[in-house]
DNA sequence: TATTGATATTTGCAAATGCATGTAATTATG
DNA sequence: CATAATTACATGCATTTGCAAATATCAATA
């Protein structure tokens, strides 16, 4: 510690008194990014068969689930709730018209935007889907209380306003 | 608590005296998958820019961080950790040996694995993008205490057990 | 009101993805 | 040991994705 030869070679932006700790030192395992990531795909890739087999994919799901809740939302709103590219949502949504899962609908105070409503068979198709999310979310808190999931529900909504770039 | 009928209407799996309650009823700022979901596409996107100046995506990215800390895995347990699918990982490889990022040799003791290791240049890259990561991740956690931080660490330690599939 | 800049959505295109399959090597079973 | 089943990884191919640009409309301003 006398000498020079620094042992930590980090600190190329951040401060030379406190270097930044590596992900190797906090450990895969503590890395909350990682773990969310990790629990994510395991989460979206049990219901990927139960999406195919209704004709969806994450984004057409997400779409859905969305509208089952906000009917009628912009396209850009829809893309922000549904978390998918506004680009690819477009596209998701030709497909869920053409096969009658939505209705696009102008909107009455601005003939840029579009609307999207829920149509009769979207809804049945979010409900035949809906028990499989619903598993899917059982399983991921199986034996943690209600009041850790609670606490749980609340560091993420705290968590989601701190990354949040859109108002919504 | 003399009767039998539930008045707390919890994780029944599919009860027809106890309807699942919908995503509605939920509301989507209480659903913890929608929010996880939401929040990581946010960290991902967040990081984007920075992955494009250094040559990487998601997958490339998620491949080094996961060797900074894991060096020689086998290539189907790298794509566990980074949560990418197997063939996608395959030709992420590729690239990230093309540019001698990693490099691939052969497992000693099983002639059909290959291990993956970072290369000098993969190190350097991966340190170039942890600044921005760790930045990332203090931004999700501004105003969350460490005991808070701590409880929902342990809750992603928990959801992670209860979702693997794979042992590792 | 003409013009400039923003907003809403779609689309072209190259790159990335995921499934199914192929090849090679290992393990299990009779 | 021969053969079947499994495992590890790569690849063909169709689909999906994301960026950038195009189109259309609205809002602001001179």
């Amino acid at each position: 510690m006398s000498t020079d030869d620094t042992t930590t070679a980090t600190a190329d932006q951040q401060e030379a008194d406190t270097p930044l700790p590596r992900l190797g030192e906090i450990g895969l395992e503590n890395f909350p990014p990682y773990l969310m990531n990790r629990i994510m795909g395991r989460y979206n890739a049990s219901l990927r068969e139960e999406m195919a087999a209704l004709g969806l994919n994450t984004a057409k799901m997400r779409a859905l689930a969305v509208l089952s809740v906000l009917d009628g939302l912009l396209i850009r709103e829809l893309a922000v709730y549904a978390v998918v590219e506004q680009s690819t949502l477009s596209r998701s949504l030709d497909k869920l018209e053409q096969d009658e899962l939505i209705i696009r609908r102008p909107d009455p105070d601005d003939s840029r935007a579009t609307r999207i409503f829920m149509a009769p068979k979207g809804r049945e198709t979010q409900e035949k889907l809906w028990p499989h999310i619903a598993e899917a979310y059982a399983q991921m808190f199986t034996g943690i209380s209600a009041e850790e999931q609670r606490q749980f529900v609340t560091t993420l909504q705290t968590i989601l306003r701190n990354v949040r770039v859109h108002q919504i």
